[in-house]
DNA sequence: AATCCCATTTGATCCAGGTCAATTTCAGTC
DNA sequence: GACTGAAATTGACCTGGATCAAATGGGATT
């Protein structure tokens, strides 16, 4: 494969087919870019990039989670984004980042130079184009996040980011049209209260209602049994399912 | 001018520096482009894009102000962006929107159809990469606002909005560094309350605080004056004033 | 198996902002 | 200058989620 196709815009043949770049076919293209691509790896709870940090590099997620998070100076936070492997930071010819990245586990990057990155964007205009998809798909999330921020209850919150978590989940293991399904929750009540904007103790009350409601059954703290999808859909007060169901 | 310069990064000479890209230069640039570009026209009211809408157009604004909102069927209202004069709206190569966009004033738009401004795009990939810089933009815009979302309380709202709109306005009309400034405010009560996740009535209360704590002075409804924007960044809750001050 | 350390759950109380309802203000319009 | 209707203000009360505090659970270490 040659650099040209880096930024082809599906993956048939690959299992992680929600993402807009799978990360696997991206490795395999960027193997011809050896001596511009470099890794990094860091240990969970390490920072990646602090708010007003210059970002001389941009990089895509090999494997584990990170948060971006905003922050005040009296601690409050908010969390505005999750990336996942193959999701990207960075910005190509931007200085200062307007927010905190933290590794909640342990992370492998992919990692080009701000530079020869842009470089290669100006030879390979693909590249940009699919950043710009990439861009845009992040921004329409932004934006039904701010309606769940904004306008749900505790309860919708909750229900919508288990949603969330279960229809990433399902597109990674794809099995066929299911009403049911398990998944684990990669997530602590603290970080779904940063990222629902409640406390920690709303999430866990919250929790505990949808699960006496039979919404959603527990195994251990983190793993999620959903015994009927389209319900907890109902719960989460999304008009639609996104296509998940039928 | 040529094509090839529509995606300048700056644009020294022009008053509205604080846009993405400024609209007027961008008219005289695409002056190359007549039969490709086309213009709208709305009326205050009219709805421009209904979420799910077949997106077959990308257009920027040339007057007038437009909102982005999400609706919940049961009339929730969560207002996720604003369009002004030089801001874009549509999506090349995607087909269904997922928000509605509604003039709040009468609005002109100009137009480019979809497969045109992708050949455009391909042609010249400066253009892909100034979209890009512009949707990176709003994708840090957004994540802001979520932190205001999330975590802000209702008069932290109301200050961080009045910040955002002093600001804009501030660089609409530049006269140096200043420290109190005066204002219209575009919105209704209702508009700013689905801006900031708030009735119009919570609004309304922590309007009349904030002029009675001295932080604000009201001449009619819309027009505002603030004596002192350092303490309108305090109120705000914001660890920084972005650099609109010294 | 005992200990320690967190994460989580649960309870009791409080309060910011929502809800419902009644005025007031003001830009048009005649 | 009086009339009208929508926008805005203000008041009274209620409630969902925050806050403060205590108890429980479960995984790692020894």
């Amino acid at each position: 494969m040659t650099v040209d196709t880096l930024a082809h815009v599906s993956c048939a043949d690959c299992p992680i087919r929600h993402r807009a770049v799978c990360a696997r076919c991206e490795e395999d293209e960027l193997a011809a870019l050896d001596g511009i691509k470099y890794y990094r790896s860091y240990e969970a709870g390490q920072s990646i990039i602090w708010s007003g940090d210059v970002m001389n590099f941009v990089g895509s997620v090999v494997s584990g989670i990170a948060t971006l998070t905003q922050t005040m100076e009296d601690g409050r936070t908010q969390m505005v984004g999750l990336l996942l492997p193959s999701d990207f930071v960075g910005r190509p010819g931007r200085s200062g980042a307007a927010y905190n990245v933290v590794a909640t586990t342990d992370l492998v990057m992919c990692c080009f130079r701000k530079k020869p990155f842009e470089d290669l964007m100006a030879r390979t205009p693909h590249i940009a184009q699919r950043l710009l998809e990439m861009t845009l798909d992040e921004l329409d999330a932004a934006r039904e996040w701010m309606l769940v921020l904004g306008r749900k209850t505790a309860r919708e919150k909750i229900a919508s980011l288990l949603t969330i978590i279960a229809r990433r989940d399902a597109s990674l293991t794809p099995q066929g049209v299911v009403n049911t399904l398990t998944f684990d929750l990669p997530l602590t009540r603290e970080a779904m209260a940063d990222y629902l904007g409640l406390t920690l103790e709303t999430v866990s009350r919250q929790m505990s209602a949808l699960k006496k409601d039979g919404v959603i059954t527990l195994e251990g703290k983190r793993r999620i049994h959903v015994p009927n999808m389209a319900r907890l859909f109902e719960e989460a007060g999304d008009d639609s399912d996104g296509g998940f169901l039928s």
